[in-house]
DNA sequence: CAGTTTGTTTAGTATAAACTAAACAAACTA
DNA sequence: TAGTTTGTTTAGTTTATACTAAACAAACTG
Protein backbone atom coordinates (compact mmCIF):
# COMPACT_ATOMS: atom_id res chain seq x y z
CA UNK A 1 0.00 0.00 0.00
CA UNK A 2 1.58 3.41 -1.32
CA UNK A 3 1.99 6.50 0.79
CA UNK A 4 -0.72 8.12 -0.05
CA UNK A 5 -3.05 5.97 0.62
CA UNK A 6 -1.70 5.70 4.11
CA UNK A 7 -2.12 9.15 4.58
CA UNK A 8 -6.02 8.44 3.56
CA UNK A 9 -5.72 5.89 6.22
CA UNK A 10 -4.12 7.79 8.83
CA UNK A 11 -7.07 10.16 8.55
CA UNK A 12 -9.61 7.85 8.56
CA UNK A 13 -8.66 6.04 11.97
CA UNK A 14 -8.65 9.81 13.66
CA UNK A 15 -12.34 10.43 12.18
CA UNK A 16 -13.49 7.06 13.52
CA UNK A 17 -12.30 7.77 16.66
CA UNK A 18 -13.93 10.63 16.92
CA UNK A 19 -17.17 9.35 15.81
CA UNK A 20 -16.77 6.82 18.37
CA UNK A 21 -16.39 9.30 20.82
CA UNK A 22 -20.05 10.46 19.83
CA UNK A 23 -21.22 7.15 20.21
CA UNK A 24 -20.05 6.46 23.76
CA UNK A 25 -16.90 4.62 23.31
CA UNK A 26 -13.20 5.04 23.88
CA UNK A 27 -11.39 7.00 21.19
CA UNK A 28 -9.13 4.18 20.88
CA UNK A 29 -11.73 1.58 20.39
CA UNK A 30 -13.05 3.44 17.33
CA UNK A 31 -9.68 3.73 16.15
CA UNK A 32 -8.70 -0.19 16.23
CA UNK A 33 -11.74 -0.80 14.33
CA UNK A 34 -10.80 1.96 11.62
CA UNK A 35 -7.34 -0.76 11.05
CA UNK A 36 -8.91 -3.59 10.94
CA UNK A 37 -11.65 -1.86 8.53
CA UNK A 38 -8.44 -0.95 6.26
CA UNK A 39 -6.11 -3.87 6.43
CA UNK A 40 -7.19 -7.32 5.28
CA UNK A 41 -4.78 -9.49 7.35
CA UNK A 42 -5.59 -9.88 10.98
CA UNK A 43 -3.56 -7.53 12.86
CA UNK A 44 -1.55 -8.11 15.63
CA UNK A 45 -1.95 -6.43 19.53
CA UNK A 46 1.61 -4.97 19.11
CA UNK A 47 1.10 -3.97 15.72
CA UNK A 48 -1.86 -2.06 17.08
CA UNK A 49 0.35 -0.29 19.87
CA UNK A 50 2.57 0.81 17.76
CA UNK A 51 0.51 1.93 14.29
CA UNK A 52 -1.88 3.89 17.02
CA UNK A 53 1.04 5.09 18.99
CA UNK A 54 -0.91 3.65 22.22
CA UNK A 55 -0.22 2.01 24.94
CA UNK A 56 -0.35 -1.74 25.78
CA UNK A 57 -2.73 -1.00 28.38
CA UNK A 58 -5.13 0.82 26.08
CA UNK A 59 -4.56 -1.95 23.88
CA UNK A 60 -5.50 -4.70 26.24
CA UNK A 61 -8.85 -2.84 27.52
CA UNK A 62 -9.81 -2.00 23.93
CA UNK A 63 -9.88 -4.73 22.33
CA UNK A 64 -11.40 -6.55 24.82
CA UNK A 65 -14.15 -4.36 25.39
CA UNK A 66 -14.67 -4.60 21.20
CA UNK A 67 -14.39 -8.58 21.70
CA UNK A 68 -17.25 -8.40 24.29
CA UNK A 69 -19.62 -5.91 22.07
CA UNK A 70 -19.01 -8.41 19.22
CA UNK A 71 -17.62 -6.46 16.98
CA UNK A 72 -13.71 -7.97 16.51
CA UNK A 73 -12.42 -11.23 17.32
CA UNK A 74 -9.14 -12.41 19.10
CA UNK A 75 -7.73 -14.72 16.30
CA UNK A 76 -4.43 -16.74 16.79
CA UNK A 77 -1.78 -18.02 14.22
CA UNK A 78 0.08 -21.26 14.56
CA UNK A 79 3.47 -21.11 15.86
CA UNK A 80 2.91 -17.30 16.75
CA UNK A 81 2.88 -16.34 20.23
CA UNK A 82 1.19 -12.93 19.98
CA UNK A 83 -2.80 -12.41 19.42
CA UNK A 84 -4.42 -10.93 16.00
CA UNK A 85 -7.39 -9.13 15.61
CA UNK A 86 -9.92 -9.21 12.65
CA UNK A 87 -13.41 -7.39 12.33
CA UNK A 88 -16.22 -9.91 12.91
CA UNK A 89 -18.62 -10.71 10.13
CA UNK A 90 -21.22 -8.23 10.92
CA UNK A 91 -19.85 -5.83 13.29
CA UNK A 92 -22.83 -3.16 12.84
CA UNK A 93 -25.29 -5.96 14.61
CA UNK A 94 -23.71 -5.37 17.52
CA UNK A 95 -24.16 -1.64 17.57
CA UNK A 96 -27.65 -2.26 17.15
CA UNK A 97 -28.02 -4.77 19.94
CA UNK A 98 -26.57 -1.97 22.60
CA UNK A 99 -29.14 0.48 21.26
CA UNK A 100 -31.98 -1.92 21.25
CA UNK A 101 -30.82 -2.85 25.19
CA UNK A 102 -30.83 1.09 26.05
CA UNK A 103 -34.01 1.45 24.60
CA UNK A 104 -35.29 -1.67 26.64
CA UNK A 105 -34.51 -0.34 29.63
CA UNK A 106 -36.36 3.13 28.38
CA UNK A 107 -39.15 1.72 28.65
CA UNK A 108 -38.84 -0.46 31.42
CA UNK A 109 -38.61 2.85 33.33
CA UNK A 110 -41.49 4.21 32.01
CA UNK A 111 -43.66 1.14 32.74
CA UNK A 112 -42.57 0.89 36.20
CA UNK A 113 -43.37 4.58 36.86
CA UNK A 114 -46.83 4.19 35.54
CA UNK A 115 -47.52 1.31 37.43
CA UNK A 116 -46.27 3.24 40.50
CA UNK A 117 -48.44 6.41 40.08
CA UNK A 118 -51.53 5.97 41.84
CA UNK A 119 -54.20 6.49 39.80
CA UNK A 120 -56.42 8.23 42.30
CA UNK A 121 -54.85 11.06 41.90
CA UNK A 122 -56.40 12.93 39.03
CA UNK A 123 -53.06 15.56 38.80
CA UNK A 124 -51.05 12.75 36.38
CA UNK A 125 -53.85 12.07 33.88
CA UNK A 126 -51.49 14.51 31.94
CA UNK A 127 -48.17 13.05 32.55
CA UNK A 128 -49.63 9.20 32.32
CA UNK A 129 -50.18 10.61 28.34
CA UNK A 130 -46.90 11.83 27.97
CA UNK A 131 -45.15 8.88 29.37
CA UNK A 132 -47.49 6.07 26.98
CA UNK A 133 -46.35 8.38 24.12
CA UNK A 134 -43.09 8.04 25.07
CA UNK A 135 -43.27 4.39 25.75
CA UNK A 136 -44.75 4.19 22.08
CA UNK A 137 -42.16 5.72 20.82
CA UNK A 138 -39.71 4.59 22.08
CA UNK A 139 -41.13 1.05 21.57
CA UNK A 140 -41.14 1.68 17.60
CA UNK A 141 -37.78 2.67 17.27
CA UNK A 142 -36.88 -0.56 18.64
CA UNK A 143 -39.02 -2.62 16.40
CA UNK A 144 -37.51 -0.68 13.43
CA UNK A 145 -33.81 -1.13 15.41
CA UNK A 146 -34.96 -5.24 15.01
CA UNK A 147 -36.37 -5.01 11.64
CA UNK A 148 -32.67 -3.96 10.35
CA UNK A 149 -30.84 -6.75 11.83
CA UNK A 150 -33.40 -9.60 11.06
CA UNK B 1 -50.79 15.12 44.14
CA UNK B 2 -49.62 13.45 47.03
CA UNK B 3 -46.69 12.39 48.60
CA UNK B 4 -46.98 8.59 47.26
CA UNK B 5 -46.45 10.23 44.13
CA UNK B 6 -44.08 12.62 44.58
CA UNK B 7 -41.54 9.70 45.67
CA UNK B 8 -42.65 8.36 42.57
CA UNK B 9 -41.48 11.23 40.52
CA UNK B 10 -38.36 11.90 41.82
CA UNK B 11 -37.30 8.39 41.29
CA UNK B 12 -38.05 9.11 37.87
CA UNK B 13 -36.45 12.46 37.67
CA UNK B 14 -33.44 10.62 38.71
CA UNK B 15 -33.53 7.79 35.91
CA UNK B 16 -34.17 10.37 33.69
CA UNK B 17 -31.05 11.98 34.34
CA UNK B 18 -29.12 8.73 34.09
CA UNK B 19 -30.76 7.84 30.91
CA UNK B 20 -30.18 11.31 29.41
CA UNK B 21 -26.71 10.56 30.57
CA UNK B 22 -25.59 7.52 28.24
CA UNK B 23 -27.65 9.52 24.84
CA UNK B 24 -24.66 11.54 25.42
CA UNK B 25 -26.93 14.80 27.23
CA UNK B 26 -26.04 16.35 30.45
CA UNK B 27 -27.46 14.79 33.52
CA UNK B 28 -30.04 18.15 33.97
CA UNK B 29 -31.31 18.36 30.69
CA UNK B 30 -32.42 14.76 31.34
CA UNK B 31 -34.28 15.53 34.76
CA UNK B 32 -35.67 18.52 33.20
CA UNK B 33 -37.19 16.07 30.35
CA UNK B 34 -38.90 14.70 33.42
CA UNK B 35 -39.94 17.31 35.29
CA UNK B 36 -41.78 18.74 32.56
CA UNK B 37 -43.36 14.91 31.64
CA UNK B 38 -44.48 14.68 35.03
CA UNK B 39 -46.55 18.17 35.71
CA UNK B 40 -48.98 19.24 33.25
CA UNK B 41 -48.79 23.12 33.66
CA UNK B 42 -45.61 25.02 32.55
CA UNK B 43 -42.86 25.25 35.02
CA UNK B 44 -41.13 28.20 35.73
CA UNK B 45 -37.14 28.92 35.36
CA UNK B 46 -36.88 29.23 39.10
CA UNK B 47 -39.28 26.31 40.21
CA UNK B 48 -37.35 23.90 38.34
CA UNK B 49 -33.59 25.40 39.53
CA UNK B 50 -35.82 24.64 43.53
CA UNK B 51 -37.18 21.18 42.32
CA UNK B 52 -34.29 19.86 40.97
CA UNK B 53 -31.63 21.60 43.93
CA UNK B 54 -29.80 23.31 41.10
CA UNK B 55 -27.83 25.96 40.31
CA UNK B 56 -30.03 28.87 38.03
CA UNK B 57 -26.50 28.83 35.66
CA UNK B 58 -27.05 24.52 35.11
CA UNK B 59 -30.54 25.46 34.68
CA UNK B 60 -30.27 28.05 32.28
CA UNK B 61 -27.76 26.24 30.15
CA UNK B 62 -29.55 23.00 29.62
CA UNK B 63 -33.09 24.75 28.61
CA UNK B 64 -31.00 26.40 26.08
CA UNK B 65 -29.78 23.30 25.18
CA UNK B 66 -32.77 21.45 25.26
CA UNK B 67 -34.89 24.41 23.44
CA UNK B 68 -32.24 24.29 20.85
CA UNK B 69 -32.56 20.84 20.19
CA UNK B 70 -36.51 21.33 19.89
CA UNK B 71 -37.27 19.19 22.82
CA UNK B 72 -38.99 21.68 25.46
CA UNK B 73 -39.78 25.30 24.31
CA UNK B 74 -39.87 28.67 26.58
CA UNK B 75 -43.48 30.18 27.43
CA UNK B 76 -43.97 33.30 28.95
CA UNK B 77 -47.53 34.44 30.90
CA UNK B 78 -49.47 37.52 30.63
CA UNK B 79 -48.15 39.98 33.60
CA UNK B 80 -45.03 37.96 35.00
CA UNK B 81 -41.33 38.16 34.47
CA UNK B 82 -40.16 34.48 34.49
CA UNK B 83 -39.88 32.39 32.05
CA UNK B 84 -41.63 28.86 31.67
CA UNK B 85 -40.97 26.05 29.85
CA UNK B 86 -42.95 22.84 28.67
CA UNK B 87 -42.69 20.12 26.60
CA UNK B 88 -42.53 20.52 23.07
CA UNK B 89 -45.52 18.57 20.84
CA UNK B 90 -43.15 15.65 19.57
CA UNK B 91 -39.97 15.64 21.76
CA UNK B 92 -38.54 12.94 20.34
CA UNK B 93 -38.64 13.96 16.75
CA UNK B 94 -35.52 16.17 17.39
CA UNK B 95 -33.59 12.88 19.03
CA UNK B 96 -34.09 11.36 16.31
CA UNK B 97 -32.92 14.09 13.75
CA UNK B 98 -29.89 13.94 16.15
CA UNK B 99 -29.08 10.84 15.43
CA UNK B 100 -29.79 11.01 11.73
CA UNK B 101 -26.58 13.95 11.58
CA UNK B 102 -24.71 11.41 12.91
CA UNK B 103 -24.90 8.82 10.51
CA UNK B 104 -25.11 11.03 7.49
CA UNK B 105 -21.48 12.28 8.86
CA UNK B 106 -20.73 8.53 9.33
CA UNK B 107 -21.63 7.91 5.82
CA UNK B 108 -20.24 10.96 4.46
CA UNK B 109 -16.69 10.31 6.32
CA UNK B 110 -16.67 6.59 4.56
CA UNK B 111 -17.60 7.93 0.89
CA UNK B 112 -14.75 10.47 1.18
CA UNK B 113 -12.31 7.82 2.32
CA UNK B 114 -13.21 5.63 -0.52
CA UNK B 115 -13.39 8.96 -3.49
CA UNK B 116 -9.34 9.26 -1.97
CA UNK B 117 -8.07 5.80 -1.89
CA UNK B 118 -6.07 5.58 -4.74
CA UNK B 119 -7.53 2.63 -7.06
CA UNK B 120 -4.32 1.76 -8.27
CA UNK B 121 -3.36 -0.44 -5.44
CA UNK B 122 -4.51 -3.67 -5.37
CA UNK B 123 -4.51 -4.29 -1.39
CA UNK B 124 -7.15 -1.93 -0.77
CA UNK B 125 -9.88 -3.96 -2.76
CA UNK B 126 -10.82 -5.51 0.86
CA UNK B 127 -10.84 -2.17 2.68
CA UNK B 128 -13.36 -1.15 -0.22
CA UNK B 129 -15.54 -3.73 0.40
CA UNK B 130 -15.52 -3.32 4.08
CA UNK B 131 -16.13 0.45 3.84
CA UNK B 132 -18.94 -0.36 1.25
CA UNK B 133 -20.80 -2.93 3.76
CA UNK B 134 -20.36 -0.32 6.66
CA UNK B 135 -22.11 2.38 3.97
CA UNK B 136 -24.80 0.63 3.24
CA UNK B 137 -25.61 -0.33 6.68
CA UNK B 138 -25.45 3.33 8.14
CA UNK B 139 -28.08 4.05 5.15
CA UNK B 140 -30.24 1.43 5.89
CA UNK B 141 -30.33 2.78 9.76
CA UNK B 142 -30.76 6.03 8.17
CA UNK B 143 -33.52 5.48 6.54
CA UNK B 144 -35.03 3.37 9.74
CA UNK B 145 -34.84 6.41 11.51
CA UNK B 146 -36.13 8.21 8.75
CA UNK B 147 -39.43 6.42 8.66
CA UNK B 148 -40.11 6.44 11.87
CA UNK B 149 -40.46 10.54 12.01
CA UNK B 150 -42.97 11.00 9.11
C1' DC C 1 16.60 -23.21 34.89
C1' DA C 2 17.05 -18.06 33.62
C1' DG C 3 15.46 -14.88 30.53
C1' DT C 4 11.94 -13.17 27.04
C1' DT C 5 7.71 -12.29 25.07
C1' DT C 6 3.29 -11.86 25.69
C1' DG C 7 -1.44 -9.82 27.70
C1' DT C 8 -3.63 -8.07 31.99
C1' DT C 9 -4.16 -5.29 35.96
C1' DT C 10 -3.37 -1.47 38.90
C1' DA C 11 -2.13 2.99 40.51
C1' DG C 12 -1.60 7.40 39.08
C1' DT C 13 -2.06 11.28 35.64
C1' DA C 14 -4.29 13.90 32.25
C1' DT C 15 -8.32 15.52 30.06
C1' DA C 16 -12.91 16.76 29.15
C1' DA C 17 -17.12 18.18 30.60
C1' DA C 18 -20.76 19.04 34.04
C1' DC C 19 -21.88 21.88 37.48
C1' DT C 20 -21.65 25.87 40.89
C1' DA C 21 -21.03 30.49 42.58
C1' DA C 22 -20.76 34.86 41.57
C1' DA C 23 -20.33 38.75 38.50
C1' DC C 24 -23.04 40.74 35.10
C1' DA C 25 -26.69 42.86 32.12
C1' DA C 26 -31.30 43.72 31.04
C1' DA C 27 -35.90 44.45 32.25
C1' DC C 28 -38.88 45.63 35.42
C1' DT C 29 -41.04 48.04 40.00
C1' DA C 30 -41.67 51.30 43.52
C1' DT D 1 -33.81 56.99 40.37
C1' DA D 2 -32.49 53.20 43.38
C1' DG D 3 -33.36 48.68 44.15
C1' DT D 4 -35.34 43.93 42.56
C1' DT D 5 -36.04 40.23 39.86
C1' DT D 6 -34.85 37.93 36.18
C1' DG D 7 -31.64 35.05 32.76
C1' DT D 8 -26.85 34.72 30.96
C1' DT D 9 -22.01 34.34 31.11
C1' DT D 10 -17.63 33.39 33.12
C1' DA D 11 -14.13 31.60 36.10
C1' DG D 12 -13.21 28.01 38.97
C1' DT D 13 -14.24 23.39 41.08
C1' DT D 14 -15.63 18.80 40.88
C1' DT D 15 -16.22 14.53 38.77
C1' DA D 16 -15.79 10.91 35.53
C1' DT D 17 -13.07 8.43 32.65
C1' DA D 18 -9.58 7.69 29.12
C1' DC D 19 -5.04 6.80 28.98
C1' DT D 20 -0.17 5.73 30.45
C1' DA D 21 3.56 3.55 32.91
C1' DA D 22 4.90 0.07 35.40
C1' DA D 23 4.23 -4.02 38.16
C1' DC D 24 2.64 -8.45 37.39
C1' DA D 25 1.53 -13.24 35.80
C1' DA D 26 1.51 -16.69 32.45
C1' DA D 27 3.37 -18.95 28.62
C1' DC D 28 6.97 -19.75 26.03
C1' DT D 29 12.31 -20.30 24.45
C1' DG D 30 16.97 -21.30 24.89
Amino acid sequence: MNDSNENVIDEFIEKMGLMSQSDGLPRIAGRILAVLIMYDEPYSFSQLSERLAVSRGSVSTNTRLLVHLGMIERVTKRGERQDYFKLKENPYLSLMQGIEARTTHATDVIEQTQNQLLANDPSISGAQQRLTEMKTFYQSFKSAIQDLTS
